[in-house]
DNA sequence: GTAACGTACAACAACATGGTTGTACGTCAG
DNA sequence: CTGACGTACAACCATGTTGTTGTACGTTAC
């Protein structure tokens, strides 16, 4: 997640397909459940799912660059831990979300000022 | 989104999965917001976007099938409406990973009282 | 009735995803 | 030093996704 200057925690459209795309598989948030109440190595997360090692190797990579966790190099080991700014981040996004149902307009009013814009 | 006996708003691990899926592309968050606030037909919304009808159409699908908008047909439109209780099932969701985080563990305790069980 | 409109879907190509096995390499234990 | 451990990644295969065009069919306007 990058945070830029026209926001606190804007993001673009390629780092939410990535959340998304990587909450969007049980496995993954499962993983994330697990290492969000505390740190677990690759190995010992792997040892937890009926399926090969780099399956669940390549899991915890799709979650890290989608930044919903961050490995911490302990020795040989490597230190999985949930990163819940990303988190919050996508679910303000669903907050206003609701918000625009609710009628209720936030920043999203911008985005929508020009109802007949084409969007590529 | 199925309610089920077990809870009010419990969802399968193939229900988040489509709805997570669905909200992975620019394309169809937009559409989200758009007819979250005011329906549209899909023949409406595939002007907005520099894509064939068809994939448009197909997006919309998409979110159907994930229960993120509904259709209502009146006489040969198709005016499609955003569904607020997904989205509030999917924050809920992303909310209990905060509250995991937090160390405030909600009903996710079930899935996580055996620590060295093995999931498939 | 007929033409245009709005929708749905099949078939196809290009690319992404999710699993596998095998290899490589740094780190720790003895 | 050497063997075992923990990690990373490439190659491969099956399947799914996302765009395209083309066809079909019900509904509305005239």
């Amino acid at each position: 997640m990058v945070v830029r200057q026209d926001g606190p925690d804007t993001m673009d459209d390629a780092e939410v397909d990535r959340i998304f795309q990587a909450l969007a598989d049980a496995t993954r948030r499962d993983v994330v459940v697990r290492v969000m109440r505390e740190g677990e190595s690759v190995t010992a997360l792997a040892r937890r799912y009926a399926m090969s090692f780099a399956a669940v190797q390549r899991h915890v990579a799709v979650l890290e660059r989608a930044g919903l966790v961050r490995k911490e190099r302990h020795g040989r080991e490597q230190i999985v831990r949930g990163d819940v700014t990303t988190v919050r981040a996508a679910t303000r996004l669903l907050e206003e979300y609701e918000e625009i149902w609710r009628g209720r307009v936030t920043r999203m009013e911008t985005l929508l000022a020009e109802p007949e814009g084409e969007v590529p």
